[in-house]
DNA sequence: AATGAATGAGTCTTCATTCAT
DNA sequence: CATGAATGAAGACTCATTCAT
């Protein structure tokens, strides 16, 4: 079946099935063959395509980044104007939105959050991913507040979102985004509060 | 002297080393010989003491939630006055106390937050100390606020005490407690502002 | 120009990329891909010429023993008479030209050496190759020398022959041709001694 | 099982396993499964004892060559006198004792001897060997020769040896010791020649 | 004629667990 | 109590071979 073209095709099948078995069984109990097997492939196709599980699980990791970061995009393109209150609550929504918080992508994000720990890799592009939330964030709080005041704000609100969604992550119910959402708008209301 | 007592001490010998083989080498490359050997003990000893790998993991889970309580009585008992910003604030040294922001005990943490997600036992026993520091949290919060933001509150300070540690996890260097005391106190006043 | 004849040209340049592969990695780690990326073509090739790796690797020997049969053949073709000590001289020399002790031929040799006491059809290649060499010498020797003599002089400068090259092999530095052919020179000379 | 010093038995065991199954299948299908099995073990020794295949390899080449040295200091001891050409012939004798030319010692030889080609401590050992050998002979012929004809006179018999044990080793039949030793005799003989 | 994607059987290796001592 | 030898199941990875194009 050497048709052309299948090199994107066949990455996206792996990757979803790594992101499915993940879900399921986890990491630890993640093996090739129950990727391969659930991307309906043989096993052998993981090392032509990535490599090694190694490249299958980076892969995999820089595409749910990817995913993080089109939905910021998304929504500050969206947002209604270009001030510092609009576009940071542009961000909070982003990180809640359903791409983000279903159970799937919450654990797969839980998931590499820790094996960033010990795999160098992934401790790369988590910490490029942990720079660019917060960098967003302090930029926009930088036009409302002092610079040192901003820093704190933005560290405040970076771990906010990020501690909202660890602890949804543990909850065997829906994600109630509504509430994270109040919690955090409420946060940002506050440090910006009687400035604008 | 009598030999007895052997168990205790061997227990604690084997989960330290755990801990110790957890930080280093990550769960995943976690092996009973590896853990064995630190201990200074061969890998049969560990069935003996604990049964299986399992029985292991979750005990070690339990030593390290057991510390954290120890961390949260003793700063409470040391609290100057039982007024609920006082109690929080003790809540909040508590968390960022040196054994719990250690790097070992923070890999420790974020490795079973993770492992709970697909391992019964673990997810029960964090959703336990999920539970009890929410409650805590919002027990205060009710002696000075309405009940719906009372567990507003808590539901933002526990996201935020978590949050704080999670980004902290990730840094190769030390995890900065003033700075995070300064931000978790930040919120703890603003909610609690104009009351007193 | 008609388009046929593909067939001996790839046959041989899969051949070569055989024997540069073996040359550089070993037999042991010769695969199809590497010999068909060698020779610039793709893996699936090698079955459609040589039917399997098999084919392929008695193809290789085969070319190899009629390298030598030709420089043999030359050799003695090109030497100054027929008397029994010129026509060995012109086997050992033959069997000592650069076509036969350059590296590659050499652990091409021994590999194939080595492969043919477990494969049915090297061992075949290999045997009838054997005796041809003994036989020719033999037959010179019985020219000089009375029957159960002349056996066991062939039998010498045979085992001489392939023992100067099998050590040779060894050697990382260039094969000696020079001493090789003293030394065997010497065994002939002292067969035939005070014959002419 | 934990018997003590166990360590020696299963070591042996797991390398006579391997020398008969190279012997009966060759190196190429030799997998550690099928050693394990012939030893009346399981594959997962092989590690424990050996690290892994190289190791296990290694160690097995070390064993064949240790029982070549063996064979030559019995022989030499057991020599009459100390004349050079007594000494020769033992060394002579060892090489073509029967723990040296029974199949399956010839055919283990022949497959290090092609495996040494692409594997540096098989090298290694096999050279280490082939210098002992070749220094044995020129120290004796150094006794009865000036240098330059001793050196000659050494890579000969050297080369003589091998010759005639690795044409032995193509044999289906028997290899002929009687045979051998009369040929390399003789051309220890014409070598020392006049002299003694 | 030639490609190269895909398969799937087979190998090495690791490791939790058992158990004789 | 404790050891550590031994097991054997399971996983990652390789690679000869096939086959649609």
């Amino acid at each position: 079946m050497p048709k052309v073209g299948m090199h994107p095709i066949r990455r996206q099948q792996l990757i979803r099935a790594t992101l499915t078995t993940i879900d399921q069984i986890g990491l630890a109990d993640t093996t090739l063959a129950q990727v391969a097997s659930t991307a309906g492939l043989s096993p052998g196709i993981v090392s032509h395509y990535f490599g090694d599980k190694d490249g299958l699980l980076n892969a995999t990791m820089r595409q749910v980044l990817r995913e993080l970061h089109a939905a910021i995009a998304k929504y500050r393109r969206e947002a209604r104007d270009d001030l510092p209150k609009t576009q940071l609550q542009a961000i909070i929504d982003a990180n809640f939105d359903d791409s983000q918080v279903n159970p799937t992508a919450m654990r797969a994000w839980l998931t590499f959050w820790a094996a960033s720990m010990h795999r160098l890799e992934l401790a790369r592009l988590q910490r490029v991913n942990d720079r660019r939330l917060y960098s967003n964030i302090c930029w926009q709080f930088r036009r409302a507040l002092p610079v040192e005041r901003a820093r704190d704000a933005a560290r405040g609100l970076a771990a906010m979102i990020d501690g909202l969604w660890l602890r949804g992550s543990l909850r065997d119910s829906q994600f109630d985004v509504e509430q994270a959402r109040t919690i955090a708008y409420d946060y940002l209301n506050r440090q910006l509060e009687g400035l604008v």
